[in-house]
DNA sequence: CCCAGACATTGACAGTTGTCGATGTCTTGA
DNA sequence: TCAAGACATCGACAACTGTCAATGTCTGGG
């Protein structure tokens, strides 16, 4: 009997060292730097923000449209990049889709820059 | 008589309460998005960790652009990116221009994503 | 005074990105 | 079975971005 199971779809660490300790590799800095485009636009780090700020830490489409001020499509489109970045879940139950915080997605981010 | 004194050119405060406490207003997203687009690409975070590594934690240009694999002006162009968005200083020593990261100026950034 | 060298700036170009309207795909309720 | 509605995908377009070659600017040495 399979226990009811939250496989992160990406690992909780962003790729490497913190900046500052070490020169980054090429490979890595390619990773780090994807992660970031996905985080480096005033719409989606509202919603991102929006998501945790919501009831139960979810929220759907419906909810972000209006508080964001654009369209329908063009929020799914920011929407479908922060799930491919692993920063946000998507969770399809009945009509709507519900969006959540990747737990720990936004720490692995913290620790890339912590210089302590 | 005036002691020598070092000017951030930034605030040490990305721009924000940290992303999770509170749905981000309009204003401060562009203002975090900018600082984000100037770390979110690969030759500008090699770029940052190549600075932090090196001797006295400053480097020239010429130190960065055979490591880095790009030309010269490239190299500068980024330099100029990361400078405008107050995360590295400029000083220029006799034909040199020296780089240095702003103190504090990641561990801002980092506290816009910390959850804790 | 002029040359060499370190770095910045300019101009050009291909590739990427954010946005929207139109349309497609499912799910629910009648 | 059908209609309404929530959301995703597509196609298009303007705006922005990363890159380099060519050129400009300043500094130190002879």
């Amino acid at each position: 009997m399979p226990v009811t199971e939250l496989l992160p779809l990406t690992d909780v660490t962003a790729c490497c060292a913190p900046l500052t300790r070490e020169p980054l590799g090429a490979a890595d800095a390619e990773a780090l730097a994807k992660t970031l485009k996905a985080l480096a636009d005033p719409a989606r780090l509202r919603l991102i923000s929006m998501v945790a700020a919501h009831d139960g830490h979810e929220a759907c489409v419906c909810d972000l449209i209006e508080p964001l001020g654009l369209s329908q499509p063009t929020v799914s489109h920011h929407l479908k990049i922060l799930v491919d970045a692993g920063l946000l879940s998507r969770d399809k139950r009945g009509v709507w889709a519900y969006y959540a915080l990747v737990p720990g997605a936004l720490d692995a981010v913290a620790a890339v820059f912590a210089t302590v």
